[in-house]
DNA sequence: CATGAATGAGACTTCATTCAT
DNA sequence: CATGAATGAAGTCTCATTCAT
């Protein structure tokens, strides 16, 4: 499959996510798509086999776009507590601002669309984040827990503190960020 | 005449949990229910008056039993500590054994399916468990930090735990539960 | 079939022809004229093997007690004029006052649900008519067009006028009754 | 692309046309329907949104139809006489060759379908007719009855005498014309 | 005999995918 | 290659009839 025009799958992409924002996974349907994408609906099937394959290969490139965007102020001269918390800000601040990317891929985490190479992929993005990790138990600043499960832990939290937040209406402050940082820290705190 | 039998309802909500957990929410049709309860399609709808109600009533009946069950060992005149392990304990334990029940309301909580009043339920199971955090900022060993949003955290930390702990096939030890308690003990720390 | 209680016969009947009015001949199910006529949904097959043979017996009950009522003051001893008019008055009353009975025969006339004995039954009402319609025609005042047809056009005169009649939501006044009359008279006239 | 296709439209509502004669309206499904068209059953739903709206399209569509087919030979210049009988002629002529679409717009009348605005759209046929019966009275020719009642009467007796023309089976006979003319010409004379 | 819960065939409608233009 | 009309399998729900109480 090699389309003419990338910029089409941009387009599916971009109304996939407003769609399922909008409506729920459930909702989606392959013409809501074509309408939203301004693409008819059988030029989609130039860029998916299936309607499968655009939740996928979304869900794919969300995951692999926020794996890298979580290390963007990652810098390895840095101290342990600089690094978690520049990984952590920026977590925290698209979990909130691109709440639609996040939702889209919490809908699909339980869905039956999700291949099996979509539910593997998660662990590739954690490898730099282990690395910090075990840093920090090696400066016996972080618990002696696996890694697997302190990173399920915190990225659970801060998703389901934001899910609260989200539910009360209220505005996000520079004091929530703190403290979903303090609790953070101090959780895996040795 | 033959009475309504109120054990259907049981049977279709168990056989709607099983389901839910095999194919997802998204798979789950009228007639697998009605195979899976062993009960005609058609006298679905003599105890329910769509498939969404059966979803919601479930929901909500799984919500009202969770947020029993967590209290079970809950003693006023216990300490703060004594009574969040004692909560903790059986959350951590009903999440991880009674999987299926937390899947499908992690299913729900994103679909198109769940009418206002299931949504809204949330709130009522958090009373005692406010109660308790506001005794706990009174003794100064809590954080002070909105209860809804240390609740969310704590949850959502748990089931990220929990989530990556199933993923890695490992089995529950005494030594995962001490892990995750101190986990959550230490983030909300004062 | 030998019931015991006769007169539930006769609620399964009165409901009917009440919902019919309300919700029409499509829209009636078992259930409801069980609920409407204060009879279990079951207790009905005992009086009747089906729906279809309710619509029927009804209908021809309808058929049969239009028949007879429709005579009720004809006299033979009578001039044709006298009796036309008397049959043309109850027919006319009847049409107005018993408008669910005779929407009911014509929600039935094109239905599936009729059946052949049903639709043959319509001929033997007209024997006096048809002998009334000889005799005027041997007075030389009645058309000499076929009876079958001169019947046919008088009851669809009515029934249109009537029609119209209650479309406008008038009131029914002795000058409506006249000018129907006139009208039909008038046409047979020879 | 393939261009919505108009003549498709019409196939669905002749195979309505057809289906409704045959089994009545009760008996339509929407299978049927595409079978007789041929045409897949969910192409139906390009073309009308649902099987009430098929109904409620091709019966709008017939008494337009019929409202100026009525008036083909309707000329002004010509006397009352002239142009009751032309429209006489049509409309009986019509009632008898176009059965099926009379019997479908009676099948409609007392059903649930049928949406407000088929049921408004009667009246606008009646216009012309109306002006000449009008006409009529102030030639002092015609009774000076309400014109509603009038044609519901004069439309009624056609049906009426046609409806028992086609029970028994008969040829149409110009005779036949002759004499319903005669019925309905001598029925509104003054 | 009375009841209404139970049943499943079949109704209407949706939608992923194909195909004619 | 782009398009959306066409398709029919499959979904939800209804309802005439049966059956257990």
């Amino acid at each position: 499959m090699k389309p003419r025009d990338p910029q089409k799958i941009d387009r599916i992409h971009q109304a996939t996510l407003s769609l399922v924002l909008e409506i729920g996974l459930a909702g989606l349907t392959m013409s809501k798509i074509g309408k939203a994408a301004k693409v008819g609906m059988g030029t989609i099937y130039t860029y998916f086999a299936s309607k499968e394959e655009i939740i996928n290969s979304l869900y794919q490139s969300l995951k692999r776009k926020h794996a890298e965007e979580i290390y963007v102020n990652f810098d390895e001269t840095q101290s342990f507590l600089a690094n978690f918390r520049a990984i952590f800000d920026i977590f925290f601040q698209n979990c909130y601002h691109q709440a639609a990317e996040y939702f889209f891929l919490e809908q699909c985490r339980a869905s039956p669309f999700l291949s099996l190479d979509s539910i593997v992929l998660e662990e590739a993005a954690f490898a730099r984040m282990n690395a910090l990790l075990d840093e920090g138990k090696a400066e016996k600043v972080v618990k002696n827990i696996d890694n697997t499960l302190l990173i399920g832990y915190l990225m659970g939290g801060v998703q389901g503190f934001l899910t609260q937040l989200r539910r009360t209406d209220a505005e996000l402050t520079q004091a929530h960020i703190d403290a979903a940082l303090a609790l953070c820290l101090d959780a895996i705190k040795r």
